[in-house]
RNA sequence: GGGUUCAUAGCUCAGUUGGUUAGAGCGCAUCGUUGACAUCGAUGAGGUCGGCAGUUCGAAUCUGCCUGAACCCA
């Protein structure tokens, strides 16, 4: 039963004491936690972040998506399960725990192995983890026992049985490769971490001399640094510049090494001189043309980019460092003999962002060949779908020129490569979870059976954190401990995942190759891609530029549900969010509206008597069903934008379902006619009933509030949570004649509406309203509504007559046939009404040019379908209809 | 260089298979607080849908070219 007459409800929302509240309640009734049952499940993962992140604008779209999704299926009646956790980040978390360290004067360099990873830990057991209690003030409805971490026992356990697994089937190798590597964290990166930016460098020019000649070769080059590693000088064969110099030597400046002058097509002869210095040990392209002509590799850095003691040369300098002082060593010897600006792309690291040094060095890869295959097939056919459609295209134009993944990592923080070396081979390993099975393993390899522990060595680096998130689905479920356990039977595949498309190739390609290689099933059936968030100035958000909101603080000024609201009502599937504070505000406003309409309607309850919502209707009333027809159509019209991952749409039907229609237009004419009496009891219940249907309705998007206002409509066991209710039912009751006719009322009221503003009659001032109904029908049922006038406007007296006469001193307008005449003896001004018809004329005949141009076009009645046709001759007719009215109340003015 | 996407009101965006006088929110303008809400209400002014051709009876929507922007991959 309704609570009643609360005379203390204040004036203003607060959402901060309810959000509270209703979280902890939410908790402690356990209604987020998922068990296998007999209903059907609804499984969301979420995309973990990172253990040492806090809360940014991103994790909240995100986040807030997921929760929209989760809460609806919930209310359905699946049973929903969304799984949160965090990754390790093992570049990003090793960083920090380094600098930390440094702070307090220890190297990494003097810890061991085992120290550091005690640290790393400490610091992950006392900051980690933040986020998820962040993502609880916004609200979200995840089963916290299912918290997962990649790097927890289980889920490494998980990712070592996976490498296993993939290399006796033959898709992981160890090889050396030219990788990028970061010379900030030293360690290799895989092609997904190197951010490409387009950049002006300079052009260095630098003359070669030829070795018993007196010709030179000029070659030029952006890192004239390199110039110390330099194998070889190439041209293009057919460039006829260089072609008698081909076989000769040239003596590399600095270090006065002698080598030959090559051909390759791969010069492009435009380019540059023309004449290419080749460094294989530095550069890709390099590389690939060193093996082919059988270069030499000369190595001149260090792992942290400085240069190395064996050149001669700058030794120690840092490569950039080392690149000023050879440009000034050229110059004095008179070689340099030009420098320009170019534009060229250069590779960044995307955790510490140095300049990606390419490195050759013998790094673990895994084949992507063979995994890629049902990975591509899949989303092809829409066996996993993508929201939008879209995000194919690049998926597939990826999926197609994928190369092989460089998984290690040169660092501690992670899951150790269960590779063992029992010699200095470049074969000399075994592969395998213990110690214990590495010597066994090795003992026959080797074919020594007497190796011992102390001979053999597990490789120092781990995996690539990408190489644990890609079992996520997976693994949350213990699908690799145990592959037939009840979870992930029920749970797996997942429905949705909701991820951004910028790592559409870290994450979401290779969980679905995970998810097709080791249960040979997708990961998930829906992928819903959102966009960045941006700030005005289309920049992304980040925490260096500064130009991030403090998504907490926003929670803090506009409630959960305001900033909910407020991601959602700009983001579009896939596209890009301009994110503003006013659209917080917006969402703040809009919890108030809410609020308050709830006040109003407590202020109409006597106390000590109970009320009863219903959704049972009036069936004499048209005002009620006009409210019912439009939720029902409300409803299937959310649906719809629910299938299509429309998600703000959905939001945007609620919103003006509540405000426009429920607010503005039922509540108002569900008030008692007498401003000091209370609305009628039945009325109120029925306001009442129709209030907790839009607050299911809403409750996916904005929470707090609606349990809020759920909880104070009626007591609740708790059960009985708005959380845990049913969605309304679709009851396929439409009401069209009802919902006609009230819009007609609501057209006719607001041109009244405008007579009194352009008039600039005093709102209250009462009137007399004379409705001229376009025909006999129409006339019966207005008058059967006349109430609705005498509510929403200052009426004194108001007739539907047929024949009604235009009164001589009147305002008047036309709405679809019908006229309406305001007498304003002493008040009106003409000029201003004839202006105001002379409009309404002027617009009426440009609508009628236009349907009378088409309908003359012999073309277009003919070949047109009747149906269209046919409307455009009954728009010619009322229109025609209405200007002969407009023209005749015009004509009044004119005696 | 290869690929993808986009261009609609001052701003941010809808406009789903071609038939609307092209919609919403914010912003703007005018008016309005004795009781639900000024975090509000009422009313209104803003667009030749980037440009040029074409297909069609009919194009914001389809095709081509041009201009401008963004993203991804090398």
């Amino acid at each position: 039963m309704a609570k009643t007459n609360t005379q203390d409800i204040p004036k203003h929302y607060n959402p901060n004491v309810t959000e509270e509240k209703w979280y902890k309640y939410w908790e402690e009734n356990e209604y987020f936690h998922s068990e296998p049952d007999k209903r059907e499940p609804y499984t969301v993962v979420i995309p973990p972040p990172n253990v040492t992140g806090v809360l940014h604008m991103g994790h909240m779209l995100n986040n807030t998506i997921q929760d929209v999704l989760v809460r609806r299926a919930r209310m359905l009646g699946k049973n929903a399960c969304w799984v949160p956790g965090t990754d390790h980040a093992s570049i990003a978390t090793e960083a920090k725990v380094v600098q930390k360290l440094r702070k307090e004067g220890i190297k990494k360099s003097d810890l061991s192995r085992e120290e550091f990873l005690q640290h790393a830990w400490n610091w992950t057991d006392e900051h980690g983890g933040i986020i998820l209690q962040q993502l609880k003030k916004l609200g979200a409805s995840c089963d916290w026992q299912r918290t997962r971490f990649t790097l927890e026992d289980d889920l490494y356990d998980a990712v070592i049985d996976c490498f296993i697994d993939l290399y006796d089937r033959g898709y992981i190798y160890r090889g050396l490769r030219m990788v990028n590597w970061d010379t900030t964290a030293q360690t290799a990166l895989s092609d997904e971490e190197v951010i490409h930016k387009e950049v002006t460098s300079r052009f260095y020019h630098v003359r070669y001399r030829l070795k018993d000649s007196d010709e030179h070769v000029v070659i030029a080059t952006t890192r004239p640094e390199t110039i110390l590693a330099d194998t070889a000088v190439c041209v293009n064969p057919k460039d006829e510049r260089f072609s008698h110099l081909i076989g000769k030597t040239a003596i590399i400046p600095m270090v006065n090494r002698e080598v030959k002058i090559i051909a390759d097509d791969y010069v492009d002869p435009e380019f540059g001189t023309g004449c290419l210095k080749i460094t294989p040990a530095h550069d890709p392209n390099d590389y690939e043309l060193g093996l082919k002509h059988g270069l030499d590799v000369v190595d001149m850095f260090n792992p942290d980019g400085t240069v190395t003691d064996s050149i001669g040369f700058y030794t120690g300098e840092d490569r950039f460092m080392a690149r000023k002082k050879i440009v000034k060593d050229l110059e004095k010897e008179g070689l340099l003999l030009k420098v320009e600006d170019i534009k060229n792309s250069i590779g960044y690291s995307e955790r510490t962002d140095s300049v990606i040094e390419p490195r050759l060095s013998l790094q673990w890869f895994c084949r992507m060949d063979e995994l890629s295959k049902p990975a591509l097939e899949h989303v092809l056919n829409d066996e996993i779908k993508f929201h939008p459609a879209k995000f194919k295209n690049s998926y597939r134009n990826w999926m197609e020129n994928i190369r092989d993944w460089c998984i290690s990592r040169q660092l501690w923080w992670g899951q150790r490569i269960p590779a063992w070396y029992y010699g200095d081979g470049d074969d000399d390993y075994v592969i395998a979870k213990t110690a214990g099975e590495a010597l066994e393993k090795a003992r026959e390899k080797s074919g020594n059976s007497r190796l011992d522990e102390s001979q053999i060595r597990q490789d120092e680096d781990v995996l690539d954190t990408w190489f644990s998130s890609w079992l996520w689905p997976i693994t949350v479920f213990d699908g690799f401990k145990d592959p037939d356990n009840e979870d992930i039977s029920y749970y797996y595949p997942t429905d949705d995942l909701v991820t951004a498309p910028e790592i559409m190739f870290f994450w979401v390609a290779r969980m679905i190759m995970a998810g097709y290689a080791f249960r040979d099933e997708k990961p998930f059936s829906n992928v819903y891609y959102h966009g960045i968030v941006r700030d005005e100035k289309r920049r992304k958000m980040s925490k260096s530029l500064g130009n991030s909101p403090d998504p907490l603080q926003l929670i803090e000024q506009y409630g959960a549900d305001g900033t909910r609201a407020g991601m959602l009502f700009s983001s579009p599937a896939g596209n890009d969010l301009l994110f503003e504070e006013s659209l917080c505000e917006q969402g703040r406003n809009f919890s108030n509206k809410i609020w308050n309409a709830y006040r109003f309607l407590t202020m109409n309850m006597e106390s000590g008597r109970t009320y009863k919502p219903t959704t049972k209707i009036d069936p004499e009333n048209i005002a009620d069903k006009w409210m019912m027809g439009r939720l029902q159509a409300t409803l299937r019209e959310m649906e719809d934008d629910f299938s299509k991952y429309r998600l703000n749409e959905a939001l945007k039907k609620i919103y003006s379902l509540i405000w426009d229609d429920f607010c503005d237009w039922y509540i108002e004419v569900c008030k008692a006619d007498d401003y000091n009496k209370q609305m009628p009891k039945e009325n109120l219940e029925r306001a009442l009933g129709i209030f907790e249907l839009l607050m299911k309705m809403l409750h996916p998007f904005m929470p707090f509030i609606t349990e809020e206002i759920w909880q104070r409509i009626q007591e609740r066991g708790s059960g009985e949570a708005l959380t845990v209710s049913s969605w309304p039912e679709d009851t396929g009751q439409t009401f069209d004649d009802s919902v006609e006719l009230f819009k007609t009322v609501q057209s006719q009221i607001s041109a009244v509406r405008n007579i009194q503003a352009e008039m600039n009659l005093a709102p209250k001032a009462p009137l007399t309203i004379h409705v001229k109904p376009k025909n006999g029908v129409l006339a019966g049922q207005l008058s059967s509504a006349e109430w609705i006038y005498r509510k929403l406007l200052p009426v004194e007296q108001i007739s539907f007559v047929i024949d009604a006469i235009k009164p001589k001193a009147s305002a008047s307008a036309v709405v679809d046939g019908s006229e309406i005449y305001v007498p304003l003896e002493g008040l009106i001004d003409f000029e201003k009404e004839k202006e105001r018809i002379q409009k309404e004329i002027g617009r009426t005949e440009g609508f009628l040019k236009g349907v009378r141009k088409k309908l003359a076009n012999k073309k277009f009645v003919e070949n047109a379908p009747e149906a269209v046709v046919e409307k455009e001759r009954q728009k010619m007719g009322d229109a025609e209809t209405n200007l002969q009215k407009l023209k005749a109340q015009l004509s009044e003015f004119e005696n």
